[in-house]
DNA sequence: CGAGATGTTGAGACATGTCAAAGCCAGTGG
DNA sequence: CCACTGGCTTTGACATGTCTCAACATCTCG
């Protein structure tokens, strides 16, 4: 596992197109591109946000009980938060796919209360939270659009504390991350998992062992074709109708 | 269960000194009171702030997908959060005890999640939200504030979804309440429960059977004197030890 | 090609849930 | 004051979903 240095984070200008055509998916968008175009606040947050990566997977963008001071918003690649327990064992907290945000539970006590690390190779955008902050009481939108984002983290991270099956679970889990592929224009039946199968069950607060035999036993029931990590899913409304009570919540 | 009407909500003025004796201990209290003393916004804060109750036990403050308007503030009392789930069962969410706020989490969609019901009479502080999203941009204390307990929020969401053993789980919200007591300045060790063993259970996603026989083993343990809905802590160091990995998300 | 990580499959153990019944307390009405 | 009712709580016996442990299969990558 590879550490993200000083330099490797200093500010990495990226003005081609390649960079709006992401910001349209990017959790920010509703407040950079259609409300405060050409005003100068929106100079501003283009200013204070610095563009970081590509980073190899596995590398760290900070550690639990790190001091807080930035949000990710990915944008590129995949990244994970967990806590180690005393056990030494990892316990995943969620997966960010690109146009996310990562690190807003930091706020609280102005510390991260995780660790996050890519899966995969990974861009990202940093937004230095005081610098946002500050900018927000001038910018209504953006207020507004940092309340909602934490509201919904709020709403998920209850989603899986709830008594639910293996089986709820894990088609919640698919749905959901068909979802957030499909809201980012890609496909809702075909998904690549990046995240191992060890992954997937910490965060599921499952064995492996029990991922590995629900998604044998849904291929078996024609819900899903599985081969490694890529995946179809074959009957959405079946899948729905399994993990609607999971889902109800996000 | 009664419901609220809208003449129960109407602003109830409440301009004694038991008034300000409360905000010392609720979650605007930082904002409230210390920095803005005498300022117009000060005022402005009270000023949209209404004061209502007292509610008897099991009132809805506001039902499931009911539409967002506002946080409460709990000033006597205490609150339940919860979502029924497709069986008609109960899931527990939260618990609110004087001092913290309900309903950050309906920001998100505009919509409350979940319902939200007093468990004693109970009586609150309701700020409207958008009133007090705009006071935010000119207020950064409040604008932090509201920053800080929705990521609190999310913090605590998902304390509860690790894979913990009943005892880990019961331990951690026993200590969790009394810290929670011990903030306004009540007994660390003795509590008072207001909530049944069934909505413990829910909470902590057990069977109220479990929740009974923990706390029986608990006794017999030495760790705790329990009768009825009087518990005294014997033994805070042992509770700690096994509510610690729970504890650490908080 | 071999080594290590990752994923799968099987057998048995265990914590917690479920079902059923009894105990206990608070409030009600005679 | 007592008996009665109805909710909550406790206790016991049993069922079961998921975990653990162990072996094996498969892929990845040097």
């Amino acid at each position: 596992m590879t550490v993200m240095t000083a330099v490797e984070r200093s500010l990495s200008l990226d003005g081609d197109g390649d960079s709006t055509r992401f910001c349209t998916t990017c959790a920010f968008a509703s407040v950079c591109l259609p409300h405060g175009y050409g005003k100068p606040e929106l100079a501003e947050l283009h200013c204070l946000i610095e563009h970081i990566g590509p980073f190899p997977a596995a590398t760290a963008l900070f550690r639990d009980r790190d001091n807080f001071g930035a949000v990710y918003a990915v944008r590129a690649g995949a990244v994970k938060t967990f806590v180690i327990d005393e056990h030494g064992r990892e316990q995943v907290l969620g997966f960010f796919l690109p146009g996310e945000l990562v690190g807003l539970n930091g706020v609280y006590r102005n510390r991260y209360p995780c660790a996050a690390q890519t899966l995969d190779t990974t861009t990202l955008c940093r937004f230095s939270f005081p610098a946002i902050a500050t900018l927000a009481t001038r910018m209504p939108a953006l207020q507004q659009q940092l309340f909602r984002l934490m509201s919904k983290d709020i709403s998920k991270a209850s989603m899986l504390s709830g008594d639910f099956s293996a089986d709820e679970r894990l088609a919640a889990f698919l749905l959901d991350l068909a979802d957030r592929q499909a809201q980012r224009g890609y496909s809702a039946t075909h998904l690549h998992l990046v995240m191992s199968r060890a992954d997937i069950a910490s965060y599921l607060r499952l064995a492996p062992e029990t991922v590995s035999r629900v998604l044998r036993r849904f291929q078996d029931d024609g819900l899903i074709a599985v081969e490694r990590r890529e995946m179809a899913l074959a009957d959405r409304s079946r899948l729905q109708e399994l993990g609607k009570s999971v889902l109800r919540l996000i």
